[in-house]
DNA sequence: AGCTATGCACACCGATCTGTGTACTTAAGC
DNA sequence: GCTTAAGTACACAGATCGGTGTGCATAGCT
């Protein structure tokens, strides 16, 4: 992807020490969050010296930001991409997300774990935090109007909000908020959708 | 109200270091995060000297906890205690929530900002966090049953995640969204309260 | 072989963090 | 006036933070 990968002079020496980098930030961030990952811990993870980190990205900040924006290609992988499924149920598997976190619950979205550990709302991790939330809703606004819904965007909003309830919500509680969540999605999806499409 | 206001011989030095103390950490964790509002700073917007922090608060940890516990008191005012309005009509002001922050914009809910800043699920802070987020839940399923709903307890964890979401996504997008989830609230209330009460 | 880009190991910098030790000052009660 | 509790000022410890400088090893291309 990158221009790294074919330079005027091979670069095979770690067989890519970038995606070790961003494969240790997406574990340790998680796991830990951002503030609390020193680079030293990082780079130990990574298996990468600290010098290399910095050859690949400017500062933390960078690859904080870089970390970020590895998700967004797949905006929602195994949801929208559901061609089995009617979109009214590809609304619903929204609120199916993997449970990988520590006992058994769904990890905080990463976007609203940024955008509460940076401060700085002018950081460009928090901007990429603001375009992907926007793009899930866009998303979803989209499946809701192949849904027949009668204002998609209205709905795509507040599926959007009840997903970011459910993932800060889980968070807080240590308890799975996101049937909650689901049980809203259905009544806010049904009626928005009108009988005679149904 | 503490055991410090008459202590065996008097203590009046300061008028209540612990307030100015407690009162800082309002201003600055909510201004720039806890993990990012040093003892230093804290104690020099508070006018104490660190010496007498750290003779009030075994640790950053146990202020931190304190500064939740503050809150507890009062959960939510101006909307449980507003007797002048109908119990759904209640319900629905729990979303009218003073816009004090930057931008004109509400601020972060601090029990969130708290539990995914500390990272531990067991501190005693997150611990907090926990039992008000309960105790927001639990009025308003109370609330919820004065209005009549059908299933109280449900619609209080409904409208404490749609809280939570527009909280949550006021800070991600830059944005107020907690007229989003009032409508959903309305949509919710209207959906559980049977037709024969109102 | 020689050049060059990439990466590593390691020491190091200055800043900042939580937390303490020490000696001095102030106010209240006896 | 003496004692005692509370607070202050200030230096400092120990750790960690993000980030750099330096010298050396390695791999690919010409």
């Amino acid at each position: 992807m990158t221009e790294l990968e074919k330079g005027p002079q091979g670069l095979r020496r770690g067989r890519g020490a970038r995606e070790r980098i961003l494969g240790a930030s997406q574990q340790l961030f998680r796991e830990q969050g951002i503030n609390h990952t020193g680079m030293d811990q990082l780079c130990a993870v990574a298996q990468v010296s600290k010098r290399t980190a910095y050859q690949h990205f400017t500062g933390k900040d960078e690859l904080v930001t870089e970390y970020l924006r590895r998700f967004d290609p797949d905006v929602m992988p195994g949801v929208f991409d559901r061609t089995d499924l009617t979109p009214r149920e590809r609304l619903l598997a929204a609120f199916d997300v993997p449970k990988t976190g520590p006992q058994n619950l769904t990890p905080l979205c990463p976007y609203i774990a940024a955008s509460v550990e940076i401060h700085d709302p002018e950081h460009p991790a928090r901007q990429q935090a603001h375009d992907y939330k926007a793009a899930v809703a866009a998303r979803l606004a989209e499946t809701a109007r192949e849904a027949g819904a009668t204002d998609p965007e209205q709905l795509g909003e507040q599926l959007a909000l009840l997903l970011d309830g459910a993932s800060a919500r889980t968070r807080v509680l240590n308890a799975d908020a996101f049937p909650t969540a689901a049980a809203i999605a259905a009544v806010l999806i049904d009626k928005a959708i009108p009988a005679s499409v149904r």
